[in-house]
RNA sequence: GCCAGUGUAGCUCAGCGGUAGAGCAACUGAUUCGUAAUCAGUAGGUCGGAGGUUCGAAUCCUCUCGCUGGCUCCA
């Protein structure tokens, strides 16, 4: 924990914010009176405060609240903590007219409840905080958005105004650049600009075109996927994108489930869009009669799937309404399980590597209060799953109580290059929908067994990982991802010929290429494939026609030299081949 | 879905009650050129959509759609 030694004072950078949310609290009360105050916590990236106020804040209104923030810091006014019984709090509180703290002492106070006073500013908060307003000095506040009270739909909507505050200037001044830089390779503003994707008012929120581009990517990424699949032992599936309305009432998820588009009804009978691939997956492992000796059985598919998520929530690639999932589920003996698990975790992890991303958080979920299944199978899935993680010798943590209802699960989150963590792995044991649909093996004894089922993604869905390759690589996609890997400019009219020629060798051995015969300057179309981040640039002119070479440019690093064409090829094959990250030459 | 913001040419933006503008990109022509922008010209918009106020709306109001930041949810 970050500790303020400078001033020889003692506290952390999560204090620090929390104060900081008191301090911002204190400046809007100051400047719009009458306006209740709801809860103001440290958060990840700094703090908010929640209002309730009829007018809206303003982006001026936020200028000059940081602006009330810096005087009541300048005046460095000392914190005192109160400590007082829960009615003189309650009593305190309704004097100021501070209902929604009212709300909060009666259900959170125990007998004595502790307070924070600033000047006339009194907050009910167990603390602790800094010991003046002064100590508060790096902050700036963020941005306002709505949220609602004690996180209920129902309920009334606040206003929260989020802000950050650090110990140093420099450190805010990071965190600002860190933002910005994270603006600048936002996947949503770099996938269209590269010709990647896009979206389209007419065609509807949520709903992603590939361009042959993003496409090409895609495909490389899938080709990649089915190879590691094959051999791990799956088999492939491909299954419909819908299903009568009878199966999904079978699964559960007509009950349950709530992101389900309506029913198809087509001669009175109704189909459902699928939200998620298991039924179809299941009634293939029920198509005969299974026996101990066929499990476990692997079967994986990029499964689309469409989920009508609320309008609010869309965002790029990373949320969307109609995605592909790289599905899979595994049904094994119980006997089998922690073997299944642990080959699960190491191909995620192998393969997560492969696309460049080293550090990972990975937590174990257990069984919450309602949930599906038998203590008993619980118990067993839950050990098996730890069991996995530690022979595979990798640290995790437990989430205790935080497993989805129908069974345990290991989530695997990746950092990315601004260390950003994204959930991308899951893997879940189900035990409702085996039971659901009755799934059997036919065991050893004769009898009949329920075999385990284990729902995996490993990249989670496609739009979704390619949203955060995106932004992870800034666009400059390693040369085995790169839609377009190589582009051939050559420098005058009489060099097209042999540009061709390159491209048509590239091109049979499967090298994203392309020819920039435009009758621009070399200047001009090579600042153009460097916008578009091609990771090698082949100048061709008088030179290189005649010692049937190339110019080679790398993305980022510039001019490399001439190389004999052959050895380049061969080279680019490796980079292929390799799936490496970087291009040494 | 909720709160707030936002939507002008492919992109970045100006105009904010009086007949739509710039730069880049695109297109056409000239230039045949050696490592991040050659020059000149042309074309391109029912100002997201619908309704309203007004003599007159990109500009004001209402509704609606998309997008953005959050809430809630989640791959």
């Amino acid at each position: 924990m970050h500790k303020n030694k400078n001033k020889g004072l003692d506290f952390s950078l999560d204090t620090l914010r929390h104060s900081a949310a008191h301090l911002l609290a204190h400046a809007v009360l100051d400047l719009f009176h009458g306006t209740k105050t709801g809860v103001g916590p440290a958060v990840e990236d700094g703090f908010y405060y929640d209002f309730l106020r009829d007018e809206p804040f303003t982006q001026e209104d936020l200028i000059s609240i940081e602006k009330r923030m810096r005087e009541i810091s300048d005046q460095d006014i000392p914190l005192e903590r109160l400590e007082c019984s829960k009615e003189e709090a309650i009593k305190l509180f309704k004097d100021l007219n501070q209902d929604l703290k009212v709300e909060l002492v009666e259900e959170k106070g125990g007998e004595k409840v502790s307070c924070y006073r600033q000047g006339d500013f009194v907050d009910f908060c167990l603390g602790p905080h800094v010991p003046s307003t002064g100590a508060i000095k790096h902050f700036k506040l963020l941005s306002v958005s709505g949220a609602y009270w004690k996180g209920d739909e129902s309920g009334r909507q606040l206003q929260r105004i989020y802000g950050t505050v650090f110990f140093k200037q420099k450190e805010l001044k990071d965190f600002l650049y860190m933002q910005e830089e994270a603006r600048k390779r936002d996947h949503r503003k770099l996938g269209p600009e590269l010709g990647l994707y896009s979206t389209n008012e007419q065609l509807g929120g949520g709903l992603i075109l590939w361009h042959p581009r993003g496409s090409a990517s895609r495909a490389v990424i899938e080709d990649f996927w089915r190879k590691e699949h094959f051999k791990e032992g799956y088999g492939l599936i491909y299954s419909p994108h819908i299903a009568k309305l009878d199966v999904w009432k079978t699964s559960g998820h007509t009950e349950f489930y709530d992101a389900l588009y309506p029913p198809l009804i087509s001669d009175s009978v109704e189909y459902q869009l699928k939200p998620m691939n298991c039924p179809f997956h299941i009634m293939v492992y029920q198509s005969t009669q299974r026996s101990y000796r066929e499990l476990p059985l692997r079967w994986a598919e990029l499964g689309t799937v469409y989920r009508y998520e609320r309008g609010g929530v869309l965002h790029g690639l990373l949320r969307v309404r109609g995605f592909t999932q790289d599905d899979a589920h595994i049904f094994c003996r119980s006997d089998q399980l922690e073997e299944e698990i642990r080959r699960t975790i190491s191909m995620a992890l192998r393969i997560l590597k492969t696309f460049g991303f080293e550090d990972f958080d990975v937590f174990l979920s257990t069984r919450p209060e309602k949930f599906s299944g038998s203590v008993k199978d619980w118990g067993e899935a839950t050990d098996a799953l730890e069991k996995a993680l530690k022979a595979e010798k990798i640290d995790f943590s437990v989430d205790e109580g935080e497993g989805v209802f129908y069974g345990p699960k290991i989530d695997i989150k990746i950092k990315d290059a601004l260390k950003r963590s994204w959930q991308c792995t899951t893997i879940q044991l189900d035990f409702n929908l085996s039971e659901k649909f009755d799934l059997t093996y036919v065991g050893e004894d004769g009898e009949f067994h329920r075999p385990f089922m284990i729902h995996r993604a490993l990249l989670g869905s496609l739009e979704r990982f390619f949203g955060i390759l995106i932004e992870h690589y800034n666009g400059n996609f390693p040369f085995w991802l790169a839609p377009v890997q190589a582009m051939i400019i050559p420098i005058a009219d009489r060099h097209n010929e042999y540009a061709h020629h390159l491209y048509q060798e590239m091109r049979e051995k499967e090298i994203r290429t392309e020819v920039d015969t435009r009758r621009e300057k070399v200047g001009y179309k090579i600042r153009d494939a460097e916008k578009n981040k091609i990771p090698i640039i082949l100048v061709v002119g008088d030179k290189e026609v005649e010692q049937e070479s190339v110019s080679v440019r790398i993305h980022t690093e510039g001019d490399k030299g001439q190389f004999n064409f052959k050895e380049l090829l061969e080279k680019m094959l490796d980079l292929n081949k390799n799936r490496d990250l970087e291009i040494t030459l």
